[in-house]
DNA sequence: CATATTGATAGTCTATACCTATCATTATAC
DNA sequence: GTATAATGATAGGTATAGACTATCAATATG
């Protein structure tokens, strides 16, 4: 059996002519005929009751029809379902972002992104670097917004920019006085942490050369809790901690008791990309998101240019 | 597009591995493997994300996937539907009959078919002959019990048997004291009648050669009864009438002030029949139906013996 | 480094769906 | 009563879609 067969036979019982309906579906009447003859010697019932002057539906041909209405109407709708998608830069992007990035970054990009490709409908989700990357490996989101390598784990990334450390303490700080902040200065500093499943945490650990984290045992805790609340914890004179870029600018510090630095430590970055599995089908839109992103970026970050291969 | 692409899209959906997703379908790797690119390149979509370990619907395929499972499921129905009917004697069988034999007829066949044919559901309706012939022509019933010939409307038909004609007279009739009834004696009784569209008045009239019928014209005006109201109003002595055999039997005549009498007239019979469209294509359905009128009928009839082509 | 697993590719063969031409039957016209 | 038209079925030939075997390429695994 065929859907070519089932067009036939919807064919035949509607214009109850089978000149018409081979017409009407391109062949020629003998093909049809045999068509429908050699279906119903395979389904082993009559459909058609032919007469010299009129075709009619037998009862079980009237049941037949139902069912290849419905089938071919499934069909169809398979069909257009694909054209719907059959643009790259349509259908639904299921993006994941670490959370020291996501509440800053996605704001940023979402307006540009709906105008630039309204076609391509972004989902969204935070969550930590370790589980993004089990997510993409089990096809439950399509790109992850990371800022540690991927490469490792069989993923492929699009570099898109670094985005250096900032420093927050509190107004009442030694530090206020110091025009430049450097290296040596982080040291002697306390560093408030996130929980170290954060890529942050182990980034600013290491730019800062910590042994250990005398601070964050404290607030370990205090597990759930997000960039804002720990900039909270240092208006507190808890002490001190690092932001990325982004938390600066798109965080609200006015009035809040603590500044933020820029840092004189030329290696107190992170790399941000966008994070694929190998295979994934629709690069274009990956692309065409890295594209969005890096108009929108204020330039406190510093872009890295896209190669089109 | 077609079915079979739609199963191998199921399989390796199913399986998620192209070798046991054939193994499944009992084709080799090559050609399901081919043929998914073909539909794929056919789409204009990417439905599995494949990689050398794993093989991932992707969003697009998640929607065309749902679609070839509802399309192939009402492919399976349609040939389950097939499989039903496939049976000529399974299924609906719309029998019409007219109304001076239906309610003696049917009654007496009902619990054979059932016990013979427990497959095949007879729909019974009741009209006169013109009605039946034209709901016969729209395919509206499959097979209609006449008890006229029905060959010059490019029908054809099964003789099933013949039914002789009795007297039905008032117990107070001259009659009464005749031992056997001819041909003569039907002359002189006054004949009540159905309306002409029932063949059983156009038969009485001419197997008693009235030139008119002036009883009947007084029963004009109360054309809707049918044959047991008739014998009702023999019995209240306005005249007599004539009967099929079946009627005699099956119809409650005790104790109602009339009596049937058999007639020394040969010629004093119907001959009852199964008419159909020459290309019905359960011919097989109709014999059994007529084997089982023959079997159950009473010797009051004469049997025709069916021939078995 | 060798082996196994998995999907893709190449080349060949066959079944089948298609076409044109023609027939058989029956209704309609003259 | 014959001729014509309409309709579906049949016959025979061809081109293509879909199947197979053999092989490759990439990547895990021991």
């Amino acid at each position: 059996m065929n859907l070519r067969d089932l067009k036939y036979l919807i064919a035949v019982a509607e214009s109850k002519h089978f000149g018409k309906a081979a017409e009407r579906c391109f062949v020629s009447q003998p093909t049809l005929s045999s068509q429908i003859k050699k279906l119903e010697e395979q389904l082993g019932v009559t459909i058609f009751e032919r007469s010299n002057r009129s075709v009619e539906l037998t009862p079980v041909g009237e049941a037949i029809i139902d069912h290849a209405r419905r089938c071919t109407e499934q069909a169809e709708a398979l069909v257009q379902t694909a054209k719907i998608y059959q643009d790259p830069l349509a259908g639904q992007l299921r993006i994941g972002a670490i959370p020291t990035l996501s509440p800053y970054l996605i704001p940023l990009i979402f307006q540009a992104l709906k105008q630039g490709y309204p076609q391509l409908h972004p989902v969204f989700s935070d969550e930590v670097t370790g589980a993004l990357e089990s997510r993409l490996s089990n096809h439950e989101i399509d790109v992850a917004v990371l800022a540690t390598p991927a490469r490792d784990k069989g993923f492929e990334e699009i570099p898109l920019f670094d985005e250096p450390f900032w420093l927050i303490h509190p107004l009442q700080h030694p530090l206020y006085t110091k025009d430049e902040i450097t290296r040596e200065d982080l040291r002697d500093v306390e560093m408030l942490l996130l929980s170290d499943e954060h890529c942050l945490s182990r980034q600013i650990v290491e730019i800062c050369q910590l042994d250990t984290k005398p601070k964050q045992r404290e607030l370990d805790e205090l597990r759930a809790f997000g960039l804002e609340t720990l900039i909270q914890f240092v208006s507190t004179g808890f002490g001190c901690t690092l932001v990325p870029a982004l938390a600066v600018h798109g965080g609200r510090m006015t009035g809040s008791g603590v500044i933020a630095r820029k840092l004189e430590v030329p290696e107190a970055f992170r790399r941000v990309r966008l994070v694929y599995r190998p295979n994934f089908p629709r690069l274009q839109a990956l692309q065409a998101l890295a594209g969005i992103i890096l108009k929108t970026l204020p330039n406190t970050v510093r872009k890295i240019p896209q190669q089109s291969a």
